[in-house]
DNA sequence: TTACTTATTGAAATAGCCTTGCAATTAAGT
DNA sequence: ACTTAATTGCAAGGCTATTTCAATAAGTAA
């Protein structure tokens, strides 16, 4: 999960790669990568705003967030509502897990489960692309959502 | 594939599914479907509205492809460029199948492989979720996009 | 066919997410 | 501190998609 490790070691990590990229270590950014490393699950930009509360304006948020990801410090998510959610890139699972959506509240549930490998590899191989990843999220409904 | 049964066939059941809704079948209406039957690849309103150059308004695309997609003839992709792609919903993989999207190009290619079903249902019952689905869709770079 | 009822359409306006341009600000190196 | 260039805030703009409402057309019944 994206808050298992400590907030310093990661700052230490952006503040190496900031600084090969001739970036700054801006207060805004600081703050994002610290609230994401706070949550559990994929935020959208808005929301990372409304918590840092006047801190940033949202353009900010929205650049900053195009900046991590381009480093690979955060990852981009896209649950089908037309609005991204931004995690921190965990040294773990090295951002690649899937999420359970509640389609009713939108709930969102970790899930470190994933298929074989070997299949990516092979639908790889088979139409000749290269460095092939894949997107995958759960849809369903929670227990709390449920009629019975 | 979605064009590889009879038109016919499908505006028979269009029509059987639109009067039980107390809907019509328009002029629009049957010409998106007409395009979809014909189109391989998951395409945009966008996309639609220009191939039917001035049969229908934008918007009116829209509409009708948000019905046909809650009455299940069509579905609704999304690959991460904030832009819906809609595909007709074949009766030979009942709109369950896959692509591989080249990043650079965007070139789409179907797949009909997909994980064991077991992981979906171990994931739903882990979590006490209901009518569990997945989306998902592989990303790479395809054979002309290579810089080798 | 004609008349009637109501779903549907087109056009313009609006909403929501996100990006861009530019002047003012601030981080980082010397 | 001084300098340089990246970064920010604000306003404006772009794009996808939705909403409003009067006009239109599909389906039904006579």
């Amino acid at each position: 999960m994206a808050h298992s490790h400590s907030h310093e070691h990661d700052l230490i990590d952006v503040r190496a790669k900031l600084r090969g990229k001739d970036r700054r270590i801006t207060k805004p950014r600081q703050e994002i990568l610290e609230l994401l490393g706070k949550e559990d699950h994929p935020v959208t930009a808005k929301f990372i705003h409304e918590k840092l509360s006047g801190a940033c304006d949202l353009v900010t948020v929205y650049r900053s967030l195009k900046l991590l990801e381009s480093m690979s410090l955060v990852k981009r998510f896209n649950f089908g509502d037309n609005t991204a959610r931004f995690e921190l890139i965990s040294s773990t699972d090295h951002g690649h897990h899937h999420h359970l959506i509640c389609k009713v509240c939108r709930t969102i549930v970790e899930i470190d489960e994933c298929f074989d490998p070997s299949l990516e590899s092979k639908i790889a191989k088979k139409h000749g692309f290269q460095n092939v990843t894949h997107e995958l999220e759960f849809f369903g409904i929670c227990s709390s959502c449920q009629t019975t």
